[in-house]
DNA sequence: TGAAATGTTGGGGCG
DNA sequence: ACGCCCCAACATTTC
């Protein structure tokens, strides 16, 4: 008689606690754990290099933690559902489980397969089942009192801690039995084969240490450490103030449950100021993916359609000015650093990124897509969610976005948050002799006013329209 | 999770 | 002593 099998399909979840999906695979006798390497399931949004590079190491410190477990990760590279397939064949497995994702193209793949599953394995042959995993809240349980989707961020924000509360911790398994190794199905790359071939990679192993066993830790210090001065710290780029958990969190290398708990053990919603602060940073993670899942065209589309008349320049035009920005050599300060750190460490601070993509954006005259792109591929933390949100709200398309004619002046972002220009020291060589008071000053073709007024002009046009 | 322009107030210099 | 002006400093409005 066959063993009681179960498979679980690793995603965005390669951690082995609170893990619901592995959690149920634990009720059978034997346990296939599979990671599968297929871009076309990513639709228009294949990972990013940086990413790539996460995804590698991640997935080899996932196989040595199973390892240490009686199990391993079997990391395949093609298609899914075949894949899938064979797997569920050679095992005679009795379950697939797998934790849930919300990006339009793997979601819509992954309610296929389950169709297909459920169609090709009628009766009781095969039980398939997702869970919630990414996410505290599931979008449908996050709406307004008309059954719509909330558009605004701080009324999500109040339903969040009227109605939240944390689920207990799932712990790490100390043993999940292996299946025994079928004939044919021997995995088809090595995770090392996951990683990217780009030579600028190699410097991030310099700044990140991926993997489930350091999420942990990280989340440790930062609650030990940082979070305590959250609020006045997360704005300075100059300084450690920030969790440092989002490449983590992508990759579900640490639940957002466990975050949350962690920062207050009981599990109700902080209320210590710091604390609270930094969950309304995680809720905002909330709000963008739920925003993607109700709005899956975002990531290529303005949310307010107005914004498709906006006058933004033509490619040809803007063509050397965004080889600059991308390069770090625009001649702004503050811009040039943000975008130096990015390259080098595959990672730039929050209060950086709305810097950037501000100059970007409004000064430059170049489409917030560009630049959305540019980080989809260099960020180790690339997430479709948090990336878009990012940018359509700095461009003033998104939901709840920032209001046109806010324009950043990133010499006055750099005296306010960057006040000795420490930062922009340490990224820009070429700074290192300016005083505090003159390392902000943009170069002298600049004329930060001028374009400010640029700006302006161009959203006056699509707001004629309206 | 802005910046700049414009308005208001109040202290000090000075005739 | 008083009014006037100047201009920081702060508040409000506008983009």
């Amino acid at each position: 008689m066959s063993q009681d099998t179960a498979i679980v399909w690793f995603r965005r979840d390669l951690r082995l606690s609170d893990h619901p999906a592995l959690t149920r695979a634990l009720n059978h006798e034997a346990v296939v754990c599979v990671y599968i390497d297929d871009p076309k399931r990513e639709g228009e949004w294949p990972l990013g290099q940086a990413s790539r590079w996460w995804l590698a190491q991640s997935l080899a410190t996932l196989d040595q933690s199973l390892q240490a477990r009686g199990n391993r990760l079997l990391v395949y590279s093609g298609d899914s559902t075949s894949v899938l397939t064979q797997l569920i064949e050679a095992h005679q497995a009795r379950a697939v489980y797998w934790n849930r994702v919300y990006e339009p193209s793997p979601r819509e793949y992954d309610a296929t397969l389950k169709d297909h599953l459920k169609t090709k394995y009628a009766g009781d042959a095969l039980h398939v089942e997702s869970f919630k995993a990414q996410l505290l809240k599931e979008p449908w349980e996050m709406l307004k009192k008309d059954h719509t989707p909330y558009l605004v961020f701080t009324p999500f924000w109040r339903h969040f801690q009227a109605t939240w509360t944390a689920p207990l911790r799932l712990p790490a398994p100390d043993r999940i039995p292996a299946a025994p190794e079928v004939e044919g199905m021997v995995p088809t790359i090595d995770s090392a084969q996951l990683a990217p071939t780009h030579p600028w990679t190699e410097q991030l192993a310099q700044v990140w240490s991926p993997g489930w066993p350091h999420a942990q830790a990280q989340l440790s210090a930062f609650v030990d450490q940082g979070l305590s001065q959250y609020e006045s710290a997360r704005n300075r780029p100059d300084q450690a103030g920030t969790s440092s958990l989002s490449p983590y969190l992508h990759f579900g290398e640490l639940s957002v449950g466990e975050v949350i708990r962690a920062c207050d053990p009981s599990g109700e919603v902080p209320d210590e100021d710091n604390a609270v602060s930094f969950v309304r940073e995680i809720v905002w993670r909330e709000f963008s993916h739920y925003l993607l899942y109700y709005f899956p065209h975002i990531p290529s589309q303005p949310l307010k359609p107005v914004f498709n008349q906006f006058p933004w320049r033509s490619a040809d035009e803007y063509a050397q000015d965004l080889a600059d920005w991308k390069k770090g050599d625009t001649g702004v300060p503050m811009v040039d650093a943000g975008m130096r750190q990015l390259t080098a460490t595959g990672w730039m601070h929050n209060r950086v990124r709305m810097v950037v993509a501000s100059y970007l954006t409004k000064n430059l005259l170049i489409p917030w897509q560009e630049g959305a792109r540019h980080f989809w591929d260099t960020l180790v933390d690339a997430d479709l969610a948090n990336n878009t949100q990012g940018w359509q709200w700095t461009a003033g398309s998104g939901a709840d976005a920032s209001p046109y004619f806010r324009v950043f002046n990133p010499t006055l972002q750099g005296e306010k948050f960057d006040p000795t220009g420490a930062y922009v020291r340490r990224w820009c060589p070429e700074h290192a002799d300016r005083s505090a008071k003159q390392v902000h000053q943009p170069a002298d073709h600049i004329d930060l006013k001028a374009q400010r007024q640029g700006a302006l002009a161009a959203y006056a046009q699509i707001k004629k329209d309206r």
